[in-house]
DNA sequence: GGCGGCTTGTGAAATCATTCACAAGTTATC
DNA sequence: GATAACTTGTGAATGATTTCACAAGCCGCC
């Protein structure tokens, strides 16, 4: 298969998202064109994004609902569930562990951790903050597939080195900083100061 | 001026990041490729995003970190303070809230706004959780410059027409939902489903 | 079964972003 | 003040992504 774009795939995920809507709304077909309109493209590049991967629709009538749906699922890997830790037991990181959109999208927090020795043991739900010094342990024992990065700036890059030396290979980092990761290791960012800016770079040279 | 490409915008921050870092290790100069290195980019690349906004390195040098520093901050607005307002008291948009990281970057959370009555009222630090019900109001009296979404997504398309309508023209959508708003409006997307169902893709396609 | 109205899938063209490559400027040294 | 060692700024070349445009296929109706 040739290198999927970044941006194919997250417009992927979108078309997904809007398809579960259709669903719920009963609709049984839809076209390219809906599905462009809602994801704000156009409905060339949804039909580019989708051949990349296989023909999905029906010339004259549009995409099935549930046939696409399932394709997607299938392309995205969601068709199983993922195994999530949790490292840093901030603010972000206890709201995370607590938001339920994970869990309904197939993305299960398995551990959070922390080495703070005031939340180490504290509870929420069926979760409990281990230890940071156990995680390389844990880890090789319970193989997670996914590390969400909730440490405060200073401490995400070393954090990250023990993750991808004890075995983890996909990352989503919070902390405000770009991360240095082997080739081999995905890592993806979620930076709020860096959208925040962007908004104050639109607002300060809105008018030319 | 030229249009500025997002990606272009979303560097300068980086850079701008790693230009506050050198201030705190003492460093006077920077060369391109340092800078390059850090942001995970090219020499040519970092010269090519200053380029559009003028020439501030000497050749053979390198930059000046304060004065790169004071440039950048010009350029994507951070002069001045930035008044930003949350809408949805939820587990994320209570996070948000107290998190340090906006107000020392000069976004200063000035307002969260909720709808259910059990939340209304309640305090942390300064803030008061308010009445969604006053949010027209406040916004044509306080004048916000960014709003913040982290309402339930059902509800997150109706939120942001009040708020466009309100008058707000800058918006950071936390809702796994791609919003529909008029083209005077800025908004950005933190979409956590987004990312990790690309960190799935990845996880999946990765040998080939 | 033929016709009209739709909508897909996809090469080709156009646009946009990144990388190359090098002249020109700066500093340090002798 | 000439030379060597660096590093910027930038057109031109390359590469990637998006948009165009249209043939081909499907459905419903007469």
């Amino acid at each position: 298969m040739r290198r999927i774009a970044d941006s194919t795939v997250r417009r992927l995920s979108l078309y997904l998202r809007f398809l579960e809507e259709s669903t719920n709304r009963g609709l049984v077909t839809i076209s390219s064109d809906e599905l462009a309109r809602r994801g704000g493209t156009t409905s060339a590049q949804v039909r580019k994004d989708l051949s990349f991967f296989g023909s999905f629709g029906k010339r004259g009538l549009g995409y099935s609902v549930p046939e696409l749906t399932e394709s997607l699922r299938e392309i995205l890997g969601l068709r199983r569930d993922w195994q999530v830790i949790i490292v840093g037991a901030g603010k972000i990181g206890t709201a995370l562990a607590q938001y339920r959109g994970f869990r309904q999208r197939g993305f299960r927090v398995t551990a959070v951790y922390d080495r703070d020795p005031k939340k180490i043991g504290t509870r929420w739900d069926a979760l409990t903050v281990r230890d940071m010094a156990e995680i390389e342990r844990d880890i090789q024992k319970e193989h997670p597939d996914i590390a969400v990065l909730t440490t405060p700036a200073e401490e995400a890059q070393v954090v990250v080195d023990r993750l991808v030396s004890a075995g983890m290979r996909a990352l989503l980092n919070f902390a405000p900083i770009q991360l240095q990761v082997p080739p081999d290791v995905t890592l993806k960012n979620v930076n709020m100061a860096m959208e925040l800016e962007g908004l104050s770079f639109a607002l300060t040279n809105r008018d030319r």
